[in-house]
DNA sequence: CTTCCTGCCGTTTTT
DNA sequence: CGGCAGGAAG
């Protein structure tokens, strides 16, 4: 077995008698100037008191494709088979390591690329890491990998299975809007007393969380007394998932489920994939749920080549079902993986990093990692107090245009984090006003918006006519004279027919239904051979909406308008036909992440642009210059999630937050904040508290001034 | 059946 | 503040 220690000229890692018994073997030896590393094989053999003596052997520098690594990142690289636990810190590389490690089995290994797989934690991730891997395989092995989320590599499997789940083909999946609409109807049928999207948004919190933890409607149970209403949540599960059947959809957390059930009600599929992945990787697995684990778990049973890279400390979605433990039971269940620890942080100055220490090192017991960086010094933290969150948002943008004139930076070095997508509105304006060219990631996005809905409705009604929420959603949209006592009697007799829609072709007393019946029917026919965009084109012609935004004096119909438009000019892109095209766009439109959509974008962007997004999307990225902003109590904790007994949670994205920066870090806040009730005055974040001084340069004189 | 108005609620984070 | 749901008028 090959061993690689580290020998740099500032740090000398010992070489102890223990790891000496590779005395025999060779020993490689990496000398780390700056970026580019040498690779040197040495023979080692023990001395007398314990030590190894090492001769030079021969000396080669190290192939292309790991040729910018540092020391302890190739030896987690090169460390072929077997499961293998990466756990590193912040800015220590993990996707680098990832990505190369995927190109050194291609490579060196001479393993097929369509035998790997990635799994990201977004879409954005995913793209990035392809992108890489064609530089440096070329396009044609970068393709056949399979490099994307969870959810997507399991789409793509269920896709090619759905008869075993006994789905028809062109199965939808339901966003959570979706999902809520569902849950609602599905309420109001069993009488309860209560169906507001509040109780079916908790109702399907409930029952998300069981699916992330892999507990299908048979093995359900859940606490009445919390749920404090009438109806049994067993019911409204198992309502849920008929109807999401009866519908030919899926919602988010049955993607994963029902991968994993497939997998274990079906041995033989299960080993087929198994025999295709010789090697599976996952990065952030500190974010992995317990049914993603199982995938995990099931999918590399055979050759248990897991390679996982994480980081304890970042993680964040919690409220998601991911959990830390994870990590712990993957030491257990794969006892001789190795493990690598990556401590050097690549990406900060040594003043960032204390800072981000301080913070996470509070109320934490042992085993505490210690990142270090070669980046002595820094600028210090820089802290602002705010009168309100305009104020707050006109430091920031006077802040980025004074480092912009300076010529430091450029827009695109800038990046402005805030805990709740709400507070993007004050620093939007102010970039306006300042004429900053910015980018929101997340927050309101392009496919919530209604018009869009409204059109993915109609696509989804032409490619699957059991969708009974899509007919809801669009079959008075614009309005056709098919108003609520129509739809009631239609779901009264729906109930009898299955779809709604196999109702409404029987169904001749209304004309408004017979029209609609008659136009998606024509919008089918002509989507049988068409382009993307001209069956897009053609949906928003047809359908009237077009002529309803026309004739509206509303001033967001402009705008409306506009984004329809967009969103023709998306469906350019795709090059299939017909119900193919269509069925790839739904699936994108679905599952890609708040980080691959920009929903606003203001001035011209020559500059590159600054990214405005909130701390869970800003996980995985890193930026120049970096503004945490509304660093107050109750919002960086959040107060829901100090209810709710998350209080660590928090501090740990105040820690991804603080660790994202480069070189210069501002910590802002605010005294009042018109987001809750206005006039409400806010004191500052306690994980401010444990920030030393001396780091601190507070540019309003009070910053902990109002700390308790 | 649609539209408009009023009042109330709620206001984390996301694949 | 803003969005949405439900109720009354047109």
């Amino acid at each position: 077995m090959d061993k690689i220690y580290r020998f740099s000229s500032n740090r000398q890692i010992a070489l102890n008698s223990a790891e000496g018994k590779a005395s025999t073997l060779p020993i490689f030896v990496c000398f780390s100037c700056n970026t580019k590393t040498r690779f040197v094989n040495w023979q080692g053999y023990k001395t007398g008191n314990g030590g190894i003596k090492l001769n030079l052997v021969e000396c080669s520098a190290l192939p292309p494709h790991l040729r910018d690594l540092n020391p302890s990142q190739l030896e987690a690289v090169r460390h072929y088979t077997g499961p293998m636990l990466v756990f590193a810190g912040a800015g220590s590389g993990k996707t680098r390591v990832l990505t190369r490690r995927v190109a050194s089995l291609v490579i060196d290994r001479k393993v097929s690329p369509s035998r790997i797989m990635a799994v990201t934690f977004t879409n954005k991730a995913a793209s990035e890491m392809r992108e890489r891997l064609e530089k440096l395989l070329g396009k044609r092995r970068a393709e056949q990998l399979w490099i994307s989320t969870f959810h997507s590599a399991c789409l793509r499997i269920l896709r090619a299975h759905y008869k075993e789940l006994k789905y028809r083909s062109n199965f939808v999946i339901y966003d959570q809007d979706d999902s809520i609409s569902l849950i609602r109807r599905i309420l109001k049928d069993m009488g309860a007393s209560d169906a507001t999207k509040r109780t079916a948004r908790l109702c399907l919190g409930a029952i998300e969380r069981a699916k992330n933890d892999n507990i299908d409607v048979d093995s359900f149970s859940y606490n009445p007394l919390f749920y404090n209403f009438s109806i049994d949540l067993r019911d409204v599960y198992k309502l849920y998932q008929k109807q999401l059947f009866e519908a030919n959809a899926m919602d988010f957390g049955d993607l994963l489920m029902k991968t994993v059930r497939l997998f274990s009600e079906n041995p033989s599929i299960l080993e087929a994939y198994q025999r295709r992945f010789l090697f599976i990787s996952v990065d952030e697995f500190q974010d992995t749920n317990r049914v993603q684990y199982i995938f995990l778990k099931l999918l590399s049973g055979k050759t248990q080549n897991l390679f996982v890279v994480g980081d304890d400390d970042q993680s964040i979605y919690g409220f998601r079902g991911a959990d830390v433990a994870h990590i712990k039971k993957f030491k257990e269940d794969y006892p001789s993986a190795h493990i690598v620890m990556l401590e050097q942080n690549y990406r900060s100055t040594q003043n960032i990093l204390d800072v981000a220490n301080s913070i996470i090192k509070v109320g934490k017991k042992g085993n505490v990692k210690t990142l270090w960086t070669e980046r002595e010094g820094g600028d210090p933290i820089f802290t602002y107090v705010a009168e309100d969150e305009e104020e707050e948002a006109s430091f920031v943008a006077d802040k980025i245009n004074a480092l912009v004139g300076e010529g430091r930076y450029k827009y695109g070095d800038f990046a402005v984090f805030y805990r709740v997508n709400a507070q993007s509105r004050a620093i939007e304006e102010a970039m306006l006003n300042e004429g900053i060219p910015y980018r929101i990631y997340g927050g309101v996005r392009f496919y919530d918006r209604k018009e869009i809905k409204d059109i993915i409705a109609y696509l989804r009604l032409i490619v699957n006519e059991n969708d009974d929420h899509a007919f809801l959603r669009v079959v008075n949209t614009p309005p056709r004279g098919v108003g609520s006592i129509t739809v009631g009697r239609l779901i009264e007799e729906g109930k009898k027919c299955g779809s709604l829609f196999h109702c409404a072709r029987k169904a001749e007393r209304s004309a408004g239904l017979k029209a609609f019946v008659s136009l998606i029917e024509e919008l089918r026919e002509f989507s049988r051979d068409a382009e993307l965009e001209a069956i897009v084109r053609t949906v928003i012609e047809k359908s009237g909406y077009d002529a309803m935004l026309n004739s509206s004096k509303d001033e967001q119909s402009q705008s409306r308008l506009e984004n329809l438009q967009e969103l023709v000019f998306v469906a350019m892109s795709y090059r299939d036909v017909g119900k193919e095209a269509i069925q790839a766009f739904l699936d994108n439109v679905t599952l890609i992440s708040a980080q691959d959509r920009h929903s606003s974008e203001g001035g011209d962007s020559s500059k590159g642009h600054v990214s405005l997004m909130t701390l869970h999307v800003a996980k995985g990225l890193e930026f120049p210059v970096v503004f945490l902003t509304g660093f107050e109590n109750g919002l960086l904790p959040h107060i829901r999630s100090i209810e709710e007994g998350n209080f660590e949670e928090e501090r740990r994205l105040c820690y991804v937050g603080v660790t994202r920066a480069k070189d210069i870090l501002f910590l802002t806040r605010a005294e009042t904040r018109g987001l809750f009730s206005s006039g409400f005055f806010r004191e500052i974040s306690p994980f401010a508290l444990s920030i030393p001084d001396d780091k601190l340069e507070d540019l309003s004189g009070d910053f902990k001034g109002y700390a308790a």
